[in-house]
DNA sequence: GACAAAACCGTGTACGTTAACGAATGTAGT
DNA sequence: ACTACATTCGTTAACGTACACGGTTTTGTC
C-alpha cells in the first residue's frame, strides 16, 4: 500500500533497490545471473510498490524482434459462408487489431468426416514451434495426443465451439449446450404450451450425434423434466442424415399428423432443412428453433418459418480465443482463455444486430 | 498496392521520400514549417506506402507527457445498485484497460429531476479543458447548450442510454427502443397469442414519461400493426406513478379481470413492481416482460413471475464510449462513437451470462 | 551586396522495456 | 602466480514516435 497509484517503471525500481535497470530485468524474466541476496531485494521491492509491467513499451520492444505465432487448425470449408469460416473471421479480425503489438496467425485445416486428417497436422504444428494453438475438440483420440504434445512444448491449447473431457487440462471457449436446451426448450414451450408434442431432430453427418448434440438434447429434456414434469410432455427424437430422404418412422408420422400444436427443436445449424420438409409432409401448426445465423436460416427467420435462433457466436469465439491467448502470452494472465459464450436468443426484429458477429 | 504488408515506420518513409524524420514527422502532424514541394513528395510515400502509424510507440511517447482526460456527466445515485452506477463501472473497466495507454476519466453528476442541476455542470466541465465528455440527454435545452459549448472546443460528446435530436450532431450509444419495442411485441405474443389483452404500463417519475418510453410503446404497437392487424389485438396503456397507489380505470380494471391470458409489457427498468401489484388485485394468467437486470427483476425472473427482460447493457454502453472516444481521440477513427447496442433477450437459463456486464 | 528575419529541415533525446555485451570479481586447477 | 572459467552485475543500444533545439538555406530590405 506503500505508492500503488503511481505507475512506476523498471528505472524507479532499480534506484529503490539500489541495482541496475539490467539486474531488475533479469529478476523480472527470471534470466538468472543474479545473486539470491539481491534477487530477494528485488523482489521485495517490486511486491511493495505493486509494479506492473508497462506492457506499451513491451510490445514495442519486442514486437520488432519475436512476433507470436499462433496456429489455428479448424475444419477445411468450401465456401465462405460454411460455419468454420466464421471462427477465422473473428481471429482474422483480432489479429488485424492486434498486429502492431506483434501476433499472426497461420492456418492448418483437416477433414471433418476424418480423424487421420486431423491427427496429420499435429506434427507440422508442434515443429512450427508456434507460440499457441487454437482448434477444435471434434476427435477424443486425437485431441488428446495433440494437448500432450502441446503441453511437453508449453504450447497454451484453446478448443472451440465444443467442450469435452480431456486427459489434461484444456481451455475451452464455446456455448454451453446444455444450457442452451435449456433455454430451447423455454422458449418453445412459450410458444408451444403443454398441449403440445415436441420433436428433436438431429440432422447428422455418417459421424452421427456430436456432443453438442447429445448436451443441446439433454438441456432441452431437462427444461421439461425441471419445469413441467407432472404435465407428461410427450418428446420423439428424430434423427435425420444430412443427406438424403427423411424416414419417418410410421410413430413419428402419426405424431406430427395430430392437429395439436407441434414444437420442432433442431440440435443444430441446419433447421432451414424443415420448412420445406413440413410442407412437403403437409404438417402444419409447427414451432421451429435452431442454431446459428447462417444464410438459410436468417432467411426463414424473416419469412417467419423457424421462429427463434439460438446465436453460438462463431466470430467472437475466434476473436476471444486469439485475445485470450494474447493477454496470456503477454501477461500471464489466464482469465480469459476460458469463456461461457451467452446463449444469445434471436428473432426476426433483432436479428440484424448478431448477422455479423 | 505497394508494399502494404510490410508495416513500416516513420524511418522507412524518410528513407524513401529523401528526408528525415523530423520533416515526415512534421508533415504527419501537420506541423508547419515544411515547404509544399516536399509536403508533397512526403504525402506521396505516406499515401503509397500505405502507412499507419504504430499506436504502441506513439502511445508510449504520449502518455508519459499528456494523458487524455474525459469528463463523465451522469445522473447522481444513492447506492450502487443503481441503474446509473452501470455505465460508470463499464467506463471503470475501460479506463483500468487503457490507463497504460494514458487515459482517465473524471465524473460530474446532476439530478434526474432538475434540469438546471444538469447545466450548472457544463460550465466546469467546458473549462475542464477535457477531451471529450460522456453523458446522457435526457434535457433538451440543456444537451444542446453542452453540445454547442463543447462544439466550440472541439470536445467531442458521447451520449448513452436514449437517442435525441439536438441542434447539431451528436455521437449516441445506446439501444434501439423502437426495435427493443417491436421485440418485445414478438415475445409476449408468442406466449399470449392473438386472444390475449395487451397492456403497456409506463411506471413514471414526476417528469412523465421519456423517450425511450414512447419508443418503446411505438414500437411494441408496430409489431401488432405490421403482424397482426387483422387480429385487432387490444391494447391498453396504464401510467403508473413510481411512488403511490397505482389508479386503475374502471375500464382497465375490467378487462385485468377476464379470464383471458394477459401480456405486460412495462417499458423501463421497474418491471419487479408487477407481480405484487398484480397479485393484490387477484389478477390472473398474466405474462410479464420488462427491462434491465437489476436485482428486483431477475429475482423475479427466476421464480418465474417475469418471463422476459431485455438488457440494454448499461456497462456495456459505458465501456464503448469511452473505448470509442480513445480510438477517435488517437486514431481519428470515429467509427465507434455511434453504436446500435444489441436488444438481448434474457430469460431464467441464461441470465447468469448477462448479470455482469 | 550586406544583414536580419523567416522558412525549412536534420539531429538528438526521451518514453519504458528488453537483452546483448562486457566489466569486475570470485573460484579452481596447475 | 598464472590462466581458465564461472558468477554477478552495470552499461548501452535498440523498438517507433514525438518534439524541442539549433543549424542551414532562402527571402526581403535598404
Amino acid at each position: 500500500m506503500n505508492s500503488e497509484n503511481k505507475n512506476l517503471g523498471i528505472k524507479e525500481l532499480a534506484i529503490l533497490a539500489e541495482v541496475s535497470i539490467g539486474t531488475v530485468d533479469r529478476v523480472l524474466h527470471n534470466r538468472g545471473g543474479v545473486s539470491s541476496e539481491t534477487k530477494k531485494k528485488v523482489l521485495k521491492i517490486v511486491e511493495d510498490s505493486g509494479y506492473k509491467k508497462n506492457i506499451i513499451a513491451s510490445r514495442l520492444k519486442l514486437a520488432a524482434t519475436s512476433v507470436i505465432r499462433i496456429a489455428i487448425l479448424v475444419p477445411e470449408t468450401k465456401n465462405d459462408s460454411n460455419y468454420w469460416s466464421l471462427p477465422l473471421q473473428g481471429v482474422d479480425a483480432a489479429v488485424t487489431e492486434l498486429s502492431v503489438f506483434g501476433i499472426s496467425a497461420e492456418y492448418f485445416f483437416f477433414d471433418l468426416l476424418h480423424p487421420k486428417s486431423f491427427g496429420e497436422r499435429i506434427d507440422p504444428i508442434i515443429d512450427g514451434n508456434f507460440d499457441a494453438i487454437i482448434t477444435v475438440p471434434f476427435f477424443e483420440a486425437e485431441s488428446n495426443r495433440l494437448l500432450a504434445r502441446a503441453r511437453k512444448q508449453d504450447m497454451p491449447v484453446v478448443f472451440l465451439d465444443t467442450e469435452r473431457t480431456l486427459n489434461s487440462k484444456g481451455n475451452f471457449i464455446r456455448q454451453n449446450s446444455f444450457i442452451a436446451g435449456m433455454v430451447a426448450g423455454r422458449l418453445l414451450h412459450g410458444l408451444v404450451g403443454s398441449q403440445g408434442i415436441y420433436f428433436v431432430v438431429n440432422i447428422v453427418n455418417e459421424r452421427g450425434k456430436q456432443i453438442n448434440n447429445y448436451q443441446r438434447e439433454n438441456g432441452f429434456r431437462a427444461f421439461f423434466s425441471e419445469n413441467y414434469k407432472s404435465d407428461q410432455i410427450e418428446i420423439h427424437v428424430i434423427n435425420h442424415p444430412m443427406e438424403g430422404e427423411l424416414d419417418l418412422t410410421p410413430e413419428i408420422q402419426q405424431a406430427f399428423q395430430i392437429a395439436q400444436p407441434k414444437g420442432i427443436f433442431v440440435t443444430n445449424a441446419r433447421s432451414y432443412m424443415l420448412p420445406r420438409l413440413l410442407e412437403s409432409n403437409n404438417i402444419v401448426n409447427t414451432r421451429i428453433i435452431g442454431f446459428d445465423l447462417n444464410q438459410k436460416n436468417v432467411a426463414y427467420l424473416k419469412s417467419g418459418a423457424i421462429d427463434f435462433l439460438i446465436n453460438q457466436k462463431p466470430q467472437y469465439q475466434g476473436y476471444c480465443a486469439l485475445k485470450g491467448l494474447y493477454k496470456y502470452l503477454t501477461e500471464e494472465e489466464d482469465s480469459q482463455l476460458n469463456m461461457d459464450i451467452p446463449v444469445e436468443i434471436v428473432v426476426k426484429e433483432n436479428v440484424s444486430f448478431f448477422e455479423n458477429d
